[in-house]
DNA sequence: CTGAAAGCGCTTACAG
DNA sequence: CTGAAAGCGCTTACAG
């Protein structure tokens, strides 16, 4: 039975009893601490192998005042964004002794609140936040924000180069020729929905390029595909559609190029997309996809470092807000040929 | 400082003192015990509340012996496979009141093992693990096997019908009037490797199909794109190379059709391909990839309620084998033309 | 209906 | 170099 073998694992005093010492020192035995003789320690630990000790890290933590466990919560795991960003953060995570507890909040307040309030409850050391909509909630616990900001809020915030990414975008549909450009995108409500379509408008005003309102269409909270062929069905439908697309994710330029398909153009000759977020295989995409490209693993690296650093310093400070860089990747959705070897 | 704001932390005998009870009254009033009367309860209610009090789980769980706490362990969170099934078993997890540990080992067998341990010492009620490589690890929690098997092990054991999934493949690739069929699969070392080539290998032999050796190629442990790759390229250096090809995953179909494209062959003009796993968006792939689904979502729901199911019955019986079944949805790259809505 | 006491399995001052 | 004792923050028989 399930409980029997859980009150079936030996325990700390077994291995003492076993090793014929007491459990302050078959504790201090199996840390290596240098106050036990190296016979005695050899001792300790043969017992504990013998008997197949495994340390209950519950009563570890509760004794010592320290989970070493850090919280991961993101909107949906199942985004290529948020898991290249946990195994950033994981690696560094673990790499320093902590054990990473991985949440995904399906995008509903709710669900987030209360896996927040769970991993408070577990006496968490700290927090790695992407949080959905409005962050309102007093966690007793260090956090650090990236992708979505609170601002002055928690000990750091990290988020990709938005705007700097925007503008790679739009630059590069201007260099192409078109004047006309649409821009499909997340709704404002988010870190990223804002302040790419911020960058977007302010890249097209730097150029003194018309922005009818209705070039700009935002989709659903999740940025889900079908948001964005919807979005891409209302711009083909205007009377002078633009020539060009801007799309604020990858999950959206999906949606927008499938929608674009079924209208019967063909892209990029009827119609030039471009988009923040490479997809996994964007260059297998009919066509290729011309994307940023973000390098979210190390934003993941950057988030644990900051959030370990704030655990090891326990002084309160200034939070810190960081950007990570994003970088274009020119493949042919955009007009740009794409360049194939020759046929054997 | 970090320490001072975990040592602030209201406990509940805080809770009691400002309830004006006692730790065992305020204790059975959170818990909302009927022995209390329902003046008591309230009044300790509203102290908890002013005193901004949360229960500490790791005391809780060290006195109860139970952490209500399972573990999922997958050998990459960023395959699309993993997440939905992750997602599917936190669901019916949490709906039950269990809290979910989620590890990525990144396909190392030394990560497999650390992980395995240090949820064990987290004294986890269960795990969900799908294995990398040979699973030898004495595990004193009762865990559910998915996607890669470990017979007559473990309380469960779950995986996708393997063998039936090639036979519709093949089955579709043979009503294209193909033959010559080359194959492009994981190694041998995992229960879907495994039962995928021979699914392949008994479909074809039941239609007295020829298989040259150098038409069955195998690639990485990671079933990585690259591998698919270098895989087509293989095929594609025969003397009589296949007409058509089937995939055992979607990353190795996506590095076998870029490779493909790059040789200059036109899917599925020049050579069909049809695969295991359906990728997010295959409808957006340059052909439409004809391919597997899995409901990956629902095998997690499975594998949770299996674990649910033998937490509940401590009973010690014998393990099951559970396969969930696939679906073969067509789209054009093995030669059925995609049907579009006619242009406006 | 409420409380005093024991104990979950560790770690760590404090003594020696 | 080793041990006895206290205590982390809860829950739960046991009494009343």
């Amino acid at each position: 039975m399930a409980a029997d073998r859980q009150s079936a694992l030996p325990t700390l005093a077994d291995v003492a009893v076993e090793a014929r010492v007491s459990a302050s020192t078959a504790s201090r035995a199996l840390q290596g601490s240098p106050r036990i003789s190296a016979v005695t320690t050899s001792r300790v630990r043969v017992a504990a192998r013998r008997l197949g000790y495994q340390p209950n890290r519950i009563a570890r933590s509760l004794r010592t005042r320290s989970a070493d466990l850090v919280g991961i919560v993101v909107p949906d795991i199942g985004i290529g964004f948020y898991s290249r960003v946990i195994k950033g953060a994981q690696d560094v995570l673990e790499k320093t002794g902590y054990h990473v507890l991985v949440a995904s909040t399906e995008r509903t307040e709710a669900r987030e609140h209360a896996t927040l309030r769970t991993l408070s409850e577990h006496r968490v050391n700290g927090i790695l936040l992407a949080t959905t909509g409005r962050f309102d909630f007093d966690l007793r616990v260090p956090v650090v924000f990236f992708d979505n900001l609170v601002p002055h809020a928690g000990v750091a915030n990290v988020a990709r180069a938005n705007k700097e990414g925007m503008e790679l975008l739009v630059a590069h549909l201007v260099s192409h020729g078109h004047s006309k450009i649409g821009y499909i995108g997340g709704p404002a409500t988010s870190t990223s929905g804002r302040e790419r379509l911020q960058g977007f408008a302010e890249s097209l005003g730097a150029r003194r390029l018309e922005t009818p309102e209705e070039y700009v269409q935002l989709a659903d909270a999740a940025w889900s595909p079908a948001g964005g062929g919807s979005a891409m069905t209302q711009l083909l439908g205007l009377r002078a559609p633009p020539t060009a697309i801007v799309t604020s994710s990858d999950t959206l330029a999906l949606g927008a190029m499938r929608a674009a398909r079924q209208a019967g153009l063909r892209l990029p000759n009827d119609l030039a997309l471009v988009s923040f977020d490479d997809p996994a295989f964007g260059e297998l995409l009919d066509p290729p996809i011309t994307a940023l490209a973000c390098n979210d693993w190390h934003m993941g690296e950057l988030a644990a470092s900051l959030l370990l650093h704030a655990l090891d310093n326990h002084a309160v400070r200034q939070p810190t807000e960081v950007r990570t860089p994003v970088e274009l990747i020119v493949r042919s959705s955009c007009g740009c040929s794409e360049v194939l070897p020759a046929p054997p």
